[in-house]
DNA sequence: ATGCGAGGCGCC
DNA sequence: AAAGGGCGCCTCGCAT
C-alpha cells in the first residue's frame, strides 16, 4: 500500500493513502506510527509495511525520527525524478516534486532550493507552500508510467526503491550520529599538534615547523603560499613544476622535510581540528550533511562535515560506547567485482569468484598479482602511463568482453553520448561548452577525457547500486537497537550492543549475498564483504 | 567584505 | 612529454 505524505505547518499532515481521500492530521508522527504499525489499516495484506511517499525525505523523515518513529521504505519523489529526468535525457531541469508537478500541467517549473534543510527563514521568502498529499500521489502516479517506460522497468524500480532507502538510512545516520570521541580527538591533536591554540594563532608544533621551513629557505614565508613555496625553492637553486608532495619529496633540500610535515598536520589542524569538532561533534556524535546521489555516479556526497575524506589518523577516535561494539565492513574490490558481472566475461567472473581477483588474475599477468590490479584499474580509468598499455593489450586478449564493454562506454562518452549504470542512472549529457571544444582545435583532449568519465561511470555507477543495494537490505535485516552509523562509497559500519556482533556480522554476509543476487541474479562472480566487530574504527584495519 | 578559481590533498 | 575516474574543502590570491 502506498501513502502520500506531506508535512507541515507545525507537527501537522496530510496523509492520503491509496484509492482514499486526502486527510489532514494534527499530529502527523504519531499518524504515520500507527498506519506503520498496521493498527488503522485494519487489515494484514502480508504485502509488508506501507510505501511512504513524499517530497523529499530530508524535508519529512527528520521530524519523525526525532518523535522516535522509523520506516521500512519509501518513495521519494525528488530523488526519483532525478533518476527519471536523468534517464529521459533532461539532467539539471528541476526535479523537486513541484517542479515535476508544474511540469505535468504546463505551469511555470520553479527552480530546485538548494539546501532545503539548511534553508533560513528571511524578510524576503515566501511562505512555505500548504502541504499537498495529492500532488505527492500525482507525482507519484506519473512517475511510476514513467519507470514503466524504461528499458528495463524491473532493475530502474530496484534502483529507485534502493535511492529512497537510502535517503531513509542518510537521515537515520544523520539522527543517530558516529560516535565520535571528544576527549580523544583533543588528545589526538593535541599530541599532533600542541595544545588548542588562541584565536588566530598556529599550534606550537605547526609554528616549530614553519619556522624550521623558514630557516632553511633563509627568510619567512607562508608554507600554506603554493606560490610562495616554489619561490623559496626556485631562489634555492631547485627549480619544481609544483608543490604537491610526490613531486618535492625526493628534492635534497633541508627544508623539504619539515614542509611536508608541515603541509601534512596544517591539514589535520584545518580540516579536521578543534573548530571542525566544535561545529560538527555534538555529545560524541559526528553527524555530518549527507547528500544522496550528490555525486553523478549515485555515490553519496555530503555538503558539510567532510565525513568522506576522514584522514585514517582520525579513526582512532571513533569508539564505541561502553558495551557497544563496532560493526566495521568493506567490500573487497568491488569494482573490478561490479565490471566482470556486468560484462558477463567468463574468465574474469571466475577469477571474481575468488576472495582476491587480483591474486587470481595473476597468473594471466605473467605471475604479477601488482600488473593484474594495474590492468584492472587501467581498465575503468582510462589510465596510460608506466605499464598500462601493455597490460591493457593482455586484458584485451584474456578478457575480451571485460575489456569491450568499458571501451565502449568510452566510446560513447567520446562521440558525445551518455552511458548507463547497470539499474539505469545515466550519465549527464555533454555540455555545450564540451560540444564546442570537442569540434575545436584542443578537441582530441576534450573527447578523451570524457570517455574516460564515461568509463568509468558504468562501473562507478553500478558499484554505488551495489552498495545501496547491499546497505538496503542490511538496515531491514539490523536487530534493533542495531543502526547503522556510517557509509563511505563501499564500506559501512554498524554501531551496537556488544552481545549482537555476531548477528550483525552474518547480516552483513547475508545483505552482500542478497545485494549481488537483486542485482545479478546467478553469476558466479562473488562480493566479499568481511565484517569485523571492533571496539574503535581503528582496529579494523 | 565577499566571491571564485586554482592548487593541493584527504577519502573511495 | 605526459597522459587514471569521482568527490569536499581548506587556503591563497586575485577580482569585484
Amino acid at each position: 500500500m502506498n501513502v502520500a505524505v506531506a508535512s507541515g505547518p507545525g507537527t501537522s499532515g496530510v496523509l492520503r493513502p491509496d484509492g482514499q481521500e486526502a486527510r489532514t492530521v494534527a499530529d502527523l508522527a504519531a499518524a504515520v506510527r500507527e498506519i506503520e504499525a498496521g493498527r488503522e489499516t485494519g487489515r494484514d495484506t502480508g504485502a509488508g509495511a506501507p510505501r511512504w511517499v513524499w517530497a523529499d525525505t530530508r524535508e519529512v523523515y527528520p521530524a519523525l525520527l526525532d518523535a522516535g518513529v522509523r520506516l521500512a521504505r519509501c518513495h521519494d519523489l525528488t530523488l526519483t525524478e532525478g533518476l527519471l529526468l536523468g534517464y529521459e535525457g533532461r539532467h539539471g531541469e528541476p526535479r523537486s516534486a513541484r517542479a515535476a508537478h508544474a511540469r505535468l500541467h504546463g505551469m511555470p517549473v520553479p527552480e530546485d532550493h538548494h539546501e532545503p534543510q539548511a534553508r533560513q527563514a528571511t524578510l524576503f521568502e515566501e511562505e512555505p507552500p500548504p502541504p499537498d498529499a495529492d500532488l505527492v500521489a500525482e507525482v507519484h502516479a506519473d512517475q511510476l508510467r514513467r519507470i514503466e517506460a524504461v528499458a528495463d522497468p524491473r532493475r530502474f524500480r530496484l534502483l529507485v526503491a534502493a535511492e529512497s532507502a537510502g535517503a531513509l538510512i542518510a537521515a537515520e545516520m544523520g539522527h543517530e550520529g558516529m560516535p565520535w570521541r571528544r576527549d580523544a580527538h583533543d588528545e589526538l591533536l593535541t599530541g599532533l599538534l600542541g595544545p588548542r591554540p588562541v584565536h588566530g594563532m598556529r599550534p606550537a608544533k605547526l609554528q616549530a615547523l614553519a619556522d624550521q621551513v623558514s630557516e632553511a629557505f633563509g627568510g619567512p614565508f607562508n608554507p600554506d603560499s603554493p606560490q610562495q613555496i616554489v619561490r623559496a625553492f626556485k631562489s634555492a637553486g631547485v627549480s619544481v613544476a609544483s608543490t604537491r608532495a610526490h613531486e618535492i619529496k625526493d628534492v635534497d633540500h633541508p627544508g623539504v622535510a619539515p614542509l611536508l610535515a608541515y603541509k601534512e598536520l596544517a591539514r589535520i589542524y584545518s580540516f579536521h581540528g578543534w573548530a571542525w569538532a566544535d561545529q560538527w561533534v555534538r555529545e560524541d556524535r559526528f553527524r555530518p550533511e549527507y547528500v544522496v546521489a550528490g555525486v553523478v555516479s549515485g555515490r553519496w556526497a555530503t555538503s558539510g562535515g567532510g565525513a568522506l575524506q576522514i584522514p585514517k589518523v582520525m579513526r582512532r577516535v571513533v569508539v564505541a560506547d561502553e558495551g557497544w561494539t563496532l560493526v566495521v565492513a568493506d567490500a573487497a574490490q568491488l569494482e573490478p567485482r561490479v565490471l566482470a558481472a556486468m560484462a558477463g566475461d567468463g574468465g574474469l567472473a571466475r577469477a571474481a569468484g575468488q576472495v582476491d581477483l587480483y591474486q587470481a588474475l595473476a597468473q594471466a599477468f605473467g605471475g604479477e598479482r601488482d600488473h593484474a590490479k594495474i590492468a584492472l584499474l587501467s581498465a575503468m580509468y582510462g589510465g596510460t602511463s608506466g605499464d598500462a598499455p601493455k597490460l591493457l593489450a593482455v586484458m584485451r586478449q584474456r578478457f575480451p568482453r571485460a575489456y569491450q564493454f568499458v571501451e565502449d562506454a568510452a566510446r560513447a562518452g567520446e562521440e558525445g553520448k551518455t552511458v548507463r549504470s547497470w539499474l539505469g542512472r545515466t550519465c549527464p549529457q555533454p555540455s555545450a561548452r564540451w560540444r564546442e571544444l570537442v569540434s575545436g582545435p584542443e578537441g582530441g583532449r576534450a573527447a578523451r577525457d570524457r570517455g574516460r568519465f564515461t568509463r568509468n561511470f558504468v562501473v562507478q555507477a553500478t558499484a554505488a547500486e551495489w552498495a545501496l543495494t547491499l546497505m538496503a537490505v542490511l538496515r531491514g535485516l539490523l536487530p534493533a537497537p542495531a543502526a547503522l552509523v556510517f557509509f563511505q562509497h563501499d564500506e559501512v559500519m554498524v554501531h551496537c550492543p556488544a552481545e549482537l556482533a555476531d548477528e550483525v556480522v552474518a547480516a552483513v554476509a547475508e545483505a552482500a549475498e542478497e545485494a549481488t543476487r537483486l542485482l545479478f541474479g546467478q553469476t558466479p562472480v562473488r562480493f566479499p564483504m568481511q565484517a569485523v566487530a571492533v571496539r574503535c574504527y581503528a582496529d579494523a584495519k
